[in-house]
DNA sequence: CATGAATGAGTCTTCATTCAT
DNA sequence: TATGAATGAAGACTCATTCAT
């Protein structure tokens, strides 16, 4: 349930330089741990503005001045699990990506372990969708660089013969907004209907189109 | 630039009853409206929580306690404003919808009115989605709403014959997303194509699909 | 002339709770100590309502957060401050109760020690008073108990055959009041009659009645 | 139910010099006298200071600004209000002392016709004692004013013959304590009693004292 | 006289951050 | 490292009072 915090607890101070905050003990390496799933689960369930350092420490179990042992604000931690949350959206829909045989059906994949994570992570998609008025620079970084790795399956597809794209760019985010906002209709409102099925029926759409023929 | 608030301006605290703020006289409709194109602009432009009460009065030209006078709280304007604007979306998209004469080309036309509709107020893609987080309610209206009218659309252009859809629901929050992340990628953020060219290109994707025949 | 604040320093917020503001330290129970006193000699002077959090801060010499640090409003300070004077009241005067030899004598001299105490703590006359605007569940459970105190302790002497109470509640709420007023006008109020004087001729009239024989 | 307000209604802006504010026409004199009723009704259930201008006005059925018309202040109708109550208290009174035919007596119906009052207008109660907080010239002056004329009366029953009086002062300030204590149990507070009951056995009290003999 | 929109000083309260222990 | 008391700037909201119509 909770989900590999690697990356930022690894280095929650971002370029390291003055006032290095990273844990040096094993007893620190926990404590910063728990402020991240703490912070992680807060931000998730009030955002970020409801969400109080004391919400944070107290749902740690840590003392409210343990926080700044290991960040120097409250943006700090947001943005350290924003680029965290990015990052674990990569890494749990890679695996499903790579798996594919072909391209269309990477994306149906990609598409279907995507909704898969977000309904069992619900505080992910509040906490990037949040950074848009938060941290404007992390949430455009995900969305870009997601648009990014989409824009190349496609071009490599393409390049296959399998699909024709007339704009890599367009067809990416049109492609990832349609991800986007399954993901909110059927993996953060609640829904009966499977990952599998709407990802297979989205995949469809995409693939064919609708006209009829 | 400053869209019509006649909605909110009409009647922002909905039935008449004690402690109604609605203006009395036409000074006093004057003043809200004044008052409702400020926030506007102040939460595009800094977000709800970065806004403060003094922002909004400084802009309308009024004293602080003006704002008290047609407003029972910040979340109170948020709240008309997100409600309007949710409409405003809507019947500046309807016009280019209803004088198409093909299912697909109506979604494509209103794709293209979305797209100049954002680029032109900005603001209102940023208050809508913070209303993720400061009105939950509207949020999910408008959303809801909005897929449902594509639904309708869809089925209207199926039952013709036009179109062949699996799934209304999946296919109307598939579409929305796409034209969604349009408006961020081609409307919010900057670029260079035109509003008809995306419009355009993402309505073939969706028509005929990316698979290659 | 600072009355013991025991009682409210130590318990200001019942049983021990999340959110629980007693101090955990030392200089916590100092700074809680300060504030009470202060607030005591504010509201003593100027009333609720024209003391403000900002007055009982600074003469407290403490920051204005550091109110809310123990007290979660202004008018949370204010009952426990009416609870430990009502506490005060009952703890100054019944030594010299207890010490009577018999029933009419302990009330004169609870009623000479009441007269004292009055005079030297004036603020405490003006708060319990005040509470019946701002707090008045404690308003009136401070009378009901003193009330009740005095019924008791008639009662007491009645069956000692010492003397004859037709109505134990209304015997009590009358001497109450009486003691009540003549604190008013010879405690608040100033005067050159001692509270020896006053105790002495206020009793002989309870005790004798006013009808010449 | 509404007791008289002639006094108030004829003189609100007391000693009358610069900006006269005496209705000059009957229309002026009703809605006068609609808001010292309004605000008599207002400041007894909430208290002054919960009590803000437009309560009273929407209670009386004028606008806020009509307010103004008739007094300069918020404190100004209160402290009308006080000394018309102050007044009505005495001339309710103040028959039933008259028709007595002694001393004792006197007081005794004094007390029946002051707690009959009491129960009836609740609100007298609440803002007399207030007056202590928020204007307490007017407070000292009814407390003192109503002591002097128990005090007289006790030297006229004393002059008589029909009673000893100690130190008249004294015995007023204990008599009145009791009648106002009496008034605020059995007539604000809730009671089965009957002012007879209750005014008979407080005057035997008084008459005859505790003291078994 | 009556109206109600406008004003803005005044207050309470919050909370991120600091720092001595 | 951990703790929690202390800080004070910031901001939302109230409300008595004014005044143009």
């Amino acid at each position: 349930m909770s989900i590999d915090r690697r990356t930022a607890a690894t280095a929650p101070a971002g370029a390291r330089r003055t006032g290095d905050k990273r844990p040096r003990t094993e007893r620190g390496r926990r404590t910063l741990r728990a402020i991240l799933d703490a912070a992680a689960a807060e931000f998730g369930e009030r955002g970020f503005h409801d969400t109080g350092i004391t919400h944070i420490t107290q749902r740690a179990g840590v003392a409210l001045g343990t926080f700044y042992t290991y960040f120097d604000s409250k943006e700090e931690v947001f943005r350290a699990l924003v680029r965290d949350m990015s990052e674990q959206v990569k890494v749990q829909v890679a695996p499903a990506i790579a798996e594919a045989t072909d391209g269309l059906s990477a994306e149906r994949e990609g598409l279907r372990a995507f909704l898969e994570f977000v309904r069992e992570h619900k505080e992910i998609y509040r906490i990037i969708d949040e950074a848009e008025f938060v941290d404007p620079d992390s949430y455009r970084l995900h969305y870009q660089s997601t648009a990014e790795r989409i824009r190349g399956r496609l071009a490599a597809a393409a390049a296959h013969g399998e699909i024709a794209v007339e704009d890599g760019e367009i067809a990416a985010w049109a492609l990832m907004g349609m991800n986007v906002f399954l993901g909110l209709r059927y993996g953060v409102l609640g829904s009966d209907r499977t990952p599998e099925d709407v990802a297979r029926i989205a995949n469809r759409l995409v693939a064919d189109g609708l006209r009829r023929r």
